[in-house]
DNA sequence: AACGCGGGGCT
DNA sequence: AGCCCAGCGTT
């Protein structure tokens, strides 16, 4: 089969050049891998650059906090990935003398690296013929040879593995990859796919049967719940002018989970009518209603996610002399500058952008 | 197998 | 407004 020789001639020629590549630094590769996981190389790369700057190696990533991961990770989402990155990297420290593990079986076996990027990094690093199936790649075969199996289900996987290791490159097993992956994002794209370019044009079941659009097949996805979020903005002004903001560590099973935020209130619907309520709340957190001040009316964000719509409001509130119990014990207590270092989601930067 | 997990670009 | 992106872990 002459697949690959053609699709590597195309990828010598027409490939993007990426940091990653052309090292035989398989900790570079890993961290490239984690980033990219469901995210645009446009997007992830500046990222890339901050967190190899910050973490040149796995023993400097595996002194880290997890904080301090957390916090070179803020707004590029998915922060289970920085933490399980962290985690691995404490592993390896710990238990591997540092050294990846260098086949894919045992790579997966790390937090955070599942099939593909195990698979990625073994064939990049190590040249194990393994073929490493992301979107990207599905997308490609689903059109070369018009699978109309669904791509997220076990039956889906198997044929494009099978028809992934039928293809792959033996002697170039990490550049076939890079390879698919390129084309996928260069040519064959999602929309508007570059099909007159396409060194694959006149074998493409797909395009033969003009039905492009139609792969690759997949589930439909779920409609986005909606969450309606109330945060007070807790402000004290200390006797010798320092500023402090209240702030807690979201522990939960959750979104954004062991990043920082405001005290919130959460509500099925929308509370923000309802001012006894958010009152009653203010007070609970505050001791007593002589103890805080509400600054203006309430400011409103939207935020989308892929999944959930979060409807978010802000009120600032002024805290005067002693704070509430609650406060004490459920709450952090912040100087702006602390606060400044904590990670925190988009959201409540966005927040920041518009009052500070 | 189904679900939850971010953020941003493209159409 | 909806779809998608160098997926993975949990339930």
């Amino acid at each position: 089969m002459d697949f690959s020789y053609r699709l590597l001639s195309w990828y010598h020629k027409n490939g993007r050049s990426l940091p990653w590549r052309d090292t035989e630094d398989a900790y570079h590769i890993w961290v490239s891998e984690i980033i990219l996981q469901q995210t645009r190389v446009d997007q992830g790369i500046h990222y890339y650059y901050r967190f190899i700057d910050a973490f040149p190696d796995v023993y400097s990533l595996s002194a880290a906090t997890e904080d301090q991961v957390l916090r070179l990770w803020q707004g590029l989402g998915y922060y289970s990935r920085a933490r399980n990155l962290h985690k691995a990297a404490r592993e390896i420290a710990g238990k591997h003398g540092g050294i990846l593990p260098g086949n894919s079986k045992d790579l997966e076996k790390l937090s955070g690296i599942g099939p593909y990027t195990a698979a990625a990094i073994a064939s990049m690093a190590f040249k194990e013929v393994v073929p490493a199936l992301d979107s990207n790649v599905y997308r490609v075969l689903s059109r070369l040879f018009a699978v109309s199996e669904a791509i997220d289900t076990v039956k889906g996987r198997k044929i494009f593995n099978d028809l992934s290791r039928d293809l792959i490159s033996h002697d170039d097993p990490g550049g076939f990859n890079q390879a698919m992956m390129d084309f996928g994002s260069l040519v064959c794209k999602p929309a508007n796919p570059d099909c007159m370019s396409c060194i694959f044009r006149l074998e493409c079941l797909a395009y033969k049967r003009n039905a492009i659009s139609r792969f690759p097949v997949r589930h439909p996805k779920k409609v986005p719940v909606k969450r309606y979020f109330v945060y007070a903005v807790l402000e004290e002004v200390s006797e010798t002018g320092e500023q402090y903001f209240f702030v807690q560590k979201r522990t939960r099973q959750d979104i954004w989970k062991h990043m920082h935020e405001f005290p919130l209130l959460e509500k099925k619907e929308n509370p923000i009518e309802n001012t006894e309520a958010i009152e009653a709340w203010l007070t609970s957190l505050c001791g007593n209603k002589k103890a805080y001040t509400i600054c203006g009316s309430p400011l409103y964000l939207k935020h989308q996610l892929t999944h959930q719509t979060i409807h978010a409001y802000f009120i600032r509130v002024r805290i005067h002399a002693v704070s509430g119990k609650k406060l004490q014990e459920s709450y952090m207590r912040t100087t702006a500058e602390t606060f400044d270092k904590l990670a925190k989601p988009r959201l409540i930067e966005r927040f920041l952008d518009c009052c500070f």
